[in-house]
DNA sequence: GATTCGAGTCGAATCGATTCGATACTATCG
DNA sequence: CGATAGTATCGAATCGATTCGACTCGAATC
């Protein structure tokens, strides 16, 4: 077997460095790390003596062993990247957790959780060097990482899932917000609201959703949602289930949803996402509706789709605020200094009135 | 000051494990990677110690300075988080290397690289533990980050960047693939033919292009493509850069490309990536261009564009088989088993005529 | 002149596992 | 029955740093 050239002269630890600086180890690793006082001329001979042996810097594996900080924190990503990412307010939460992070410095370990066997997670979860673990997007209330971690002592942080004490959570108020928006739809004088759902469960075949069938669910923030609602259009308003929480699972659930008579059909829908709200738009399209003319769609997360027509009627959620904050307690977290007292944190949310909400159709 | 629970009683290590269930730490040891054989009795034994003592399997930090391996690579994200994974086919790729990563399995690091300041990025990468690098999106021809991780002797793959011995890349062929495109242009009966350009260097106010702008260009496969591009459409084409890889970018690209009397302007523009083209045809509606009657407009990526009207004629890059075959170099360079005779990989493309192309208007 | 202080440096202990070669024991085979 | 092979286990060495208390020495303080 052919070795690589690393294997016959192997690397140079902080040890052969010092040696050739003519210090002590300790001494050149307060060089690098940058704690303790040493003198200039010292830290100059170390950082020549690194550079003539070709040191990169202290090994991370030793470091992170000795010093227990990893640099990295976990983040978990259910299903498939590629649908993970699609939805541009799970984008925008990450983008600004990575803008806090950055200041530790630390990176983000994207952790798969694949929908049909999460102890997948698992396995690369308990090999992995972290130190704490985000659940950025809202994901099932349950999952036996949290056990893992807690176990590790590692700080867990959530967004209203996995529903746990171990776990803090930056949360919004989901029923009110959702609420607020049909409130809106009601001062319109919209009396047949429809509600489009993001997915209960991680797989679901959709479909109409009765009120009882949210004591089954297992995801909080479309349960809360979706109980907002009822509260607010009434218990007996039609709701229906979208398979993805994407644009085709809006346009698959808003055609469930509409395919009724005109005088039955809802006049005003409210999706739960606005990826949703876009497939609900265009199904309307489909049917000849005219948005907001013979139909008013909200939406939920104020993302920006600058391919939609008209700015969407929405609640934004300030998904960067949110990513921001949970960066901020990962800070304090890690940072150690009496971490224990870590409150959760409720971001407020905001009713942005777009284009695509107005009063119901006369009859 | 409060300190946590955990301080006061340590968690438990594998010795105590051992200890407890009556064997040597090396047997624990073998029982929880799974190598070496261990009687069904013993393995038992040390799971049932394990579970008593509340302890969570080996600390991955002691493990991957010992074993060497820690269970991540690292992946390069060049700007923001939100601007960069607004790109679909980003996100694409990205979506096939974690699908084989996961079979390793292996947790994929995001390092954050901000374009006004790449040096920012050292300092995460130089505290990580990791197995590999991938520079899955193509980025600068050259950054530090390259000199430090091969000091450190960790794989490094790229997809075209940056242009170093020491990185293996999967590569398409860039201007070839433009060629294609134009030609089938040609072929249809254009003979003024513009381009829109991606960025050509990290920050850059974009606008007119001429051929000796080529020379300075950071990024490579902008480069290429506008090299394959003039081949085939002529030296003397129009080009213009975008300031940013999005939609915007190819809005604001199209109008100073398109701005001119009818019979000088270009029948048909071909932008280096799917979003820019998306930008292009906006530009068209705003003109009163009719696409494909009055302006043809071509892609590159192959990535699925659903709010778009109709199909565009694109380069199918097989974004997802790219992401794959880094992946599936990582597993191979990582494994260790003479990774030395890696060779670059080189990906097919496809030409995928879409509703967006055809002949020019009548004069 | 004795004492205090802080900057600068060092040595030894430690972080928690994995690995490798040695060893004991049990089947299997000719 | 002795040699061989394979299974199960152990002990010691090692991975490469960081940390902590101790020590030295010159300057400042009383």
């Amino acid at each position: 077997m052919v070795r690589g050239q690393a294997d016959f002269a192997s690397r140079p630890t902080i040890r052969d460095v010092a040696e050739r600086a003519g210090v002590a180890p300790s001494t050149a690793s307060l060089v690098f790390s940058g704690r303790g006082p040493v003198a200039d001329a010292t830290a100059q001979r170390v950082r020549a003596a690194a550079s003539e042996l070709g040191y990169a810097g202290p090994d991370p594996r030793a470091a992170s062993l000795r010093s227990g900080r990893a640099g990295a924190v976990g983040v978990l990503v259910e299903g498939r990247l590629l649908q993970a990412f699609r939805d541009p307010y799970a984008v925008i939460v990450l983008d600004g957790l990575a803008q806090e992070l950055d200041a530790i410095p630390t990176g983000m370990l994207l952790v798969a959780q694949p929908f049909d066997e999460p102890e997948r997670a698992m396995e690369v979860v308990t090999g992995l060097a972290i130190d704490a673990f985000v659940f950025s997007m809202c994901g099932p209330a349950e999952t036996p990482v949290v056990d893992h971690l807690a176990t590790r002592g590692i700080p867990m942080l959530g967004t209203g899932a996995p529903s746990d004490d171990r776990v803090h959570q930056v949360l919004i108020d989901e029923a009110g917000a959702q609420g607020e928006i049909v409130h809106h739809l009601r001062d319109l004088g919209h009396r047949r609201i429809g509600h489009v759902t993001m997915p209960m469960r991680p797989v679901t075949p959709g479909g109409k959703l009765r009120p009882a069938d949210l004591e089954r669910a297992e995801y909080v923030d479309s349960r809360e949602r979706a109980r907002g609602f009822l509260a607010t259009a009434g218990r007996r308003s039609p709701m229906v289930e979208a398979a993805t929480a994407d644009v085709e699972g809006g346009i698959a659930a808003a055609r469930v949803l509409l395919d009724r008579s005109a005088d039955t059909r809802p006049t005003a829908v409210a999706a739960q996402s606005d990826l949703l709200a876009a497939g609900v738009i265009q199904v309307a399209g489909e049917l000849g509706l005219r948005v907001p003319d013979d139909l008013s769609v909200t939406g939920f997360d104020g993302v920006s789709l600058p391919w939609l027509a008209t700015p969407l009627t929405t609640i934004d959620q300030h998904g960067e605020q949110k990513g921001r904050a949970l960066g901020r307690l990962v800070a304090r977290l890690i940072g150690g200094d009496g971490g224990g007292e870590v409150e959760n944190v409720t971001i407020p949310t905001d009713l942005r009135v777009g284009g695509t909400t107005g009063p119901p159709p006369r009859p």
